[in-house]
DNA sequence: TTAGGGTCTTGATAAAGATCAAGCGAGGAA
DNA sequence: TTCCTCGCTTGATCTTTATCAAGACCCTAA
């Protein structure tokens, strides 16, 4: 690990609360390790040996049946994922690989299980955390059952401009097939979606993002903090 | 409340663990109520007051946006909803609606989250709640993003089956529109999706269902854990 | 008993989305 | 530089799903 980033680690809102002995008895049991890219780390119904937290980089969670794969979701530094699967010593139900040369900590579960038990404040932290996720899940949910896949494109566009400051222009930071995934439709339809979109004030060159009419593309996207609103 | 009801409740998995005296405290300030059918409980949006437990009849989740309704979830007795918004001290994200008369006990939001904040074993019970929770939607993502709506039917069909002892037979008990909307598809695509799966093993009267042929289904089904196990 | 309302089913049609095939264009390797 | 690869785009077509309309069925209330 390099200096400082224990620190940040700990600064977590995940670990922040544990009392200071059970977090250092947590990362002494750590393993840092560098990824190349494009290499799976866990695949689903492989047992929640670890809990990882993505340093550097990012990683894709995916899953997969049937010879279909869909992108769930993408983690972001400092970020941790698949809580629930060390929680419930169950199977992961997710698969993740790096996009990235990535840098990731993974924490054995076992140590993860025995310390939440006894420690109140890391309890919390978990509580708080999987109520989150929870949340975000449900809201994934309603977008992918209640819009059109142009309708999720528009507000997937609107909620990153508002991450970005409401420039009215960001970068996509993401591959357009990933996208198209993650969204739940195909590279093509995504195309064919940004050309809609081009109708209603935005344009797309690369990864480039331009809003160049908010209202008109809130008026179609119809944006709701029940869906949309991240911190919600 | 009935006699008898109380100890019910106190062996819920999620309050089972908690202090008797924090249980007795949080059930002091409960209200049980008995509603109509098809009264709305909670509204999605709303701040979440109350964490409700149903005690009889089954309550249904469901999601609004732009004139447009989902059912998300049906939550049979005994059985808690809207822990997580509980939790966050959110809004609701889903509203809910009685389907038959029921009776619910309204617990205050407020002593929820006092009592779990001192209360070791209530805050481990909330853990494995949540993260039981938040495994399911995943799932229910994963069926909606893999499979086309014959398939998420056909897996259905053989859940409910095994959930009722693989006997071959069972009742719906759910109306078939609102089954369709859960599944993510149309009253009338349910019924041609029905049709489909007669060449597969499935007889549906009404609300009977019976399935001839396990085999064909399943090969057609393709279930798995990480999708179908209600438990895993 | 009948009338009315709701659900469910069916058929016809429309829309949304997926698939297939081809070509473009940026970036990397020889 | 040229060639190759890979991601992206576009058009044509097909599949899946939704919508609209009509009729069947069932339950309930007058």
């Amino acid at each position: 690990m390099r200096p400082g980033e224990i620190d940040e680690i700990r600064k977590l809102p995940l670990f922040a609360a544990m009392l200071p002995e059970n977090f250092d008895a947590l990362f002494r049991g750590a393993y840092v390790q560098s990824f190349p890219p494009q290499i799976e780390l866990i695949r689903e119904g492989d047992p929640a040996d670890f809990l990882h937290v993505v340093l550097e980089s990012s990683v894709e969670l995916f899953a997969t049946w049937n010879n279909r794969e869909s992108t769930m979701a993408t983690v972001a530094p400092i970020a941790t994922f698949i809580l629930a699967a060390t929680i419930k010593n169950g199977p992961y139900l997710m698969s993740a690989r790096t996009l990235e040369k990535a840098r990731v900590i993974l924490l054995p579960s076992a140590d993860v299980r025995k310390i939440f038990a006894t420690d109140t404040g890391f309890a919390q932290a978990i509580i708080l955390d999987l109520a989150q996720c929870y949340r975000s899940v449900v809201k994934s949910h309603k977008d992918l059952k209640l819009r059109t896949s142009v309708e999720r494109l528009a507000n997937y566009l609107l909620r990153k401009d508002q991450q970005a400051g409401e420039q009215g222009h960001f970068d996509l930071r993401i591959e357009k097939r990933r996208l198209a995934s993650y969204l739940g439709m195909t590279a093509e339809n995504l195309s064919r979606a940004i050309r809609t979109l081009n109708g209603y004030g935005v344009e797309i060159d690369g990864s480039q993002v331009r809003i160049t009419d908010r209202k008109d593309l809130a008026a179609f996207a119809k944006p709701t903090p029940l869906i949309d609103d991240p911190k919600c």
